[in-house]
DNA sequence: CATGAATGAGAGTTCATTCAT
DNA sequence: GATGAATGAACTCTCATTCAT
């Protein structure tokens, strides 16, 4: 495949990832893509054979961008504290985002398929926020920024809140208070108190 | 509509289920659920008028025959701690049960549709639940077998837990040990060592 | 049939009636019909057997009661010519009422329907106004009201305009004036000028 | 869409045409189109959405057509007489064609969709007609050909006996022999004895 | 007589997928 | 490579008609 292919196969996994944004997974038609690139039917099925080839595809692309996302705030200089907040908002912010959110799409084809739990994308960024979280924590400990018994149960207690506030904001609806309120729950289990 | 239409109303919505659980909400047609109630396409429409309906009607007979299952439990006669593991075992062993299990569905079609807060069952069970937690925390702490700060926070962040639980046993998967240990970093919290 | 039964079947065709006035012939089900008359599926099957069935007593009920108004309005006392405007006026009210009239439907069955002319019921309905309006021309023109070299031509034609005013009122559209337009100018080739 | 496409789309147009005056147009299905096309379900879809659609698009065609010929005969050598017997000919005989012929499938299709009168072709028809009628009239008038008082009452008028004419034929039945007796009713007022 | 549940045929519509150009 | 017309399978939904009660 030329660097001609390889763009315009960008292209087309750029604008499918707004399609999923917009209508989840299952809903999704290889016509509704073929329309939102403009390009032909035969033409999408050139780089792709199926919805789910697509997404899986756009959710790898993303898991690099958030990858580095992640390593940049870490390598700000801030106290542990600081780092831990800035995580914290900005799960929050991407819970309370509505539309521009590939979450639903990623739930729905992660029931769909049985992904083979080592190439599940899911699984590695989940395991990977785990991990990055008890190492901060061990690290507050260690300066007397926290107080935490257990960093490693409290590092996956963390991300299983946040799991569940996710989900929770597509179903339940989750307020931005309330949201707040699980937070400050959290920190103040660390010794933390809210500003 | 006579007693006999109520018996094969509930015989529709019972095979409904088995074919939810086994497919999950979107997915389903309603050439699905004629198939396996092995009826006539004309005879469903007589009963129903989509798979939305028919799915609400499901996860309204569930949760009434849950809310019985959770007032059962907890007339019982038993230490509160053994009621509030007695509930965590139950939520376990719903996490771990992969086929049997409408969470899927019930997630697809709280996706899809945008349920008004009220009509919300999915809501109005999240809040029960965490109201009768709460209420076993204070009695708990009252008679000396927990300790627990800000109760109803508690409460949620169980909830969360479970929730975060839930959605993870479907999408990135958990091991009961994996549930185990996060039940087991509760239970410590609250000052109770697991046996 | 009893007396019960005969009550029932008018009921039926009276209730039919509106249901054909309101959604012309050809889009009316069966179940139309049943849900208007508030009876059951079955019910109507006992005493019609399709929807033509149905629309061809109407249609007779209808003419029966026609035919009386007809005579009605030619036995008054009145001049020759106040006859006939009479008899144009009711013909305007009718072109001009969009609702509660069966025009359309009765054009609609006529399409579908290949009747053999004696049992044209529309046909002997044309046939007797033609033959009214003609005598009712040569009583004008014996006692020198009207000016008529053709009376039967034109009470033929009087007949075809008016059938052109209907179909017209459905398709393309008329105004009160257009009608008036027209009738004036018939009235003005039999040397009548309107008030 | 290309030139090819226009092709099909034409093809499409002139098949459904055959079908429309076969069927009339409420009870042509979009399957009837397809069979009669003799291609698949959807590729009729690629180029229709509806057969109200379709049947708008035939009427489109149909009526530049009859729009041609209209302008033929008048361009032609001829007295005005000639041409208006001409003009009463052709309508004639399409009157008495009872297969293909559109008009009952026009009148169905205009009894049921409301359309604007802007866009009422019947109605463009129509008006064009009685101008045209009205013109010759008036041509016939000044050079001594007929006599006409009111020359656009009596364009008008013939227009509204056509029209009754026409419906008549789809609905009581008319013969040849009634057909030319009305014609020479109209001609015998514009003091033409036919001969 | 009357009911209304049940059936199944049939219309509408949308898409994944192919293939000639 | 790219196009987009074409196909056919699959789904939704509505009714005429029957039949056990």
């Amino acid at each position: 495949m030329g660097e001609k292919s390889l763009q315009k196969k960008r292209f087309i996994l750029e604008t499918a990832r707004k399609v999923f944004m917009e209508k989840g997974y299952k809903s999704v038609t290889m016509k509704d893509i073929v329309e939102a690139c403009e390009i032909s039917r035969g033409g999408l099925y050139l780089y792709f054979g199926s919805t789910a080839e697509i997404f899986m595809e756009v959710l790898r692309m993303e898991t690099e961008e958030t990858d580095d996302v992640f390593s940049d705030s870490i390598t700000e200089d801030a106290t542990v504290a600081d780092i831990l907040m800035l995580f914290l908002k900005e799960q929050k912010r991407e819970l309370l985002r509505k539309r521009n959110n590939l979450t639903v799409a990623t739930y729905e084809y992660y029931f769909g398929e049985t992904v083979p739990k080592k190439d599940n994308i899911l699984k590695h960024r989940f395991d990977a926020a785990v991990k990055i979280i008890e190492k901060l924590l061990e690290a507050g400990v260690e300066n007397g920024e926290f107080y935490c018994e257990d960093c490693h149960g409290m590092a996956r207690n963390i991300m299983f809140v946040l799991e569940g506030l996710k989900i929770s904001a597509h179903t339940v609806g989750v307020t931005e208070d309330m949201v707040d309120e699980e937070l400050i729950f959290i920190l103040r289990e660390l010794g933390i108190e809210d500003e």
